[in-house]
DNA sequence: TATGGTACGAACAAATTTGTCAGTTATGGG
DNA sequence: CCCATAACTGACAAATTTGTTCGTACCATA
């Protein structure tokens, strides 16, 4: 459910509050507009997170971690631990 | 690292222990010889597992969790709780 | 009337990951 | 000599994931 290269980075950045669609697009480093639609609509249907549409206009829409994904945090946190830990390891994948 | 459909799968066949390559062929469902080698290897360079040779004939290697790859142990064990615990979300995607 | 910001969607292409299938090596047993 | 076995390897194809480029609706403002 958290497979592929933009899910989990999604997820963090929603860890500490709700963001905004261009927020979210500024934050991660990378990822076009078409990609972050499809994650964000593939994590709605996982039920990790919840959609926000304000009627306003120009639109607003917002993102939140749902209760469930909530309790994925700590459980990332370790793993973003560990490979902090071992980041030599990484340094075959990461160059890019 | 742990990424794409086989890597968690036989990490976690060798949780308890060193297996063959045919054990693991045996215990993985639907994996193929290729997809099993090319994953045991990208694990071995990734330095999460670790390739015993025997000199025997027939030939025989076997495969086992390095240190660091046993440190990641309870952290899948926690993500497999959250799945448990969370069964209905995933019969999204677990049909196959 | 023209322009701009926001959050998309659609068509298509490129890249990456998986899968299929047919070998290969090495050696002891019949 | 021929066969069987374990653990692969290589050529190629199919499937899946990502990326590129353009277009849309909405209304406010100049």
């Amino acid at each position: 459910m958290i497979g592929g290269r933009w899910k989990l980075l999604i997820l963090c950045k929603l860890e500490n509050g709700k963001l905004r669609f261009s927020e979210l697009r500024n934050q991660i480093n990378g990822i076009t507009e078409r990609m972050l639609t499809l994650q964000l609509r593939e994590l709605e249907k996982e039920g990790l997170l919840k959609r926000n549409v304000y009627p306003e206009v120009p639109p607003r829409v917002d993102y939140e971690l749902t209760e469930i994904a909530k309790e994925l945090v700590p459980i990332w946190s370790q793993l973003s631990d560990w490979g902090g830990k071992h980041r030599k390891l990484m340094d075959t994948q990461t160059p890019k």
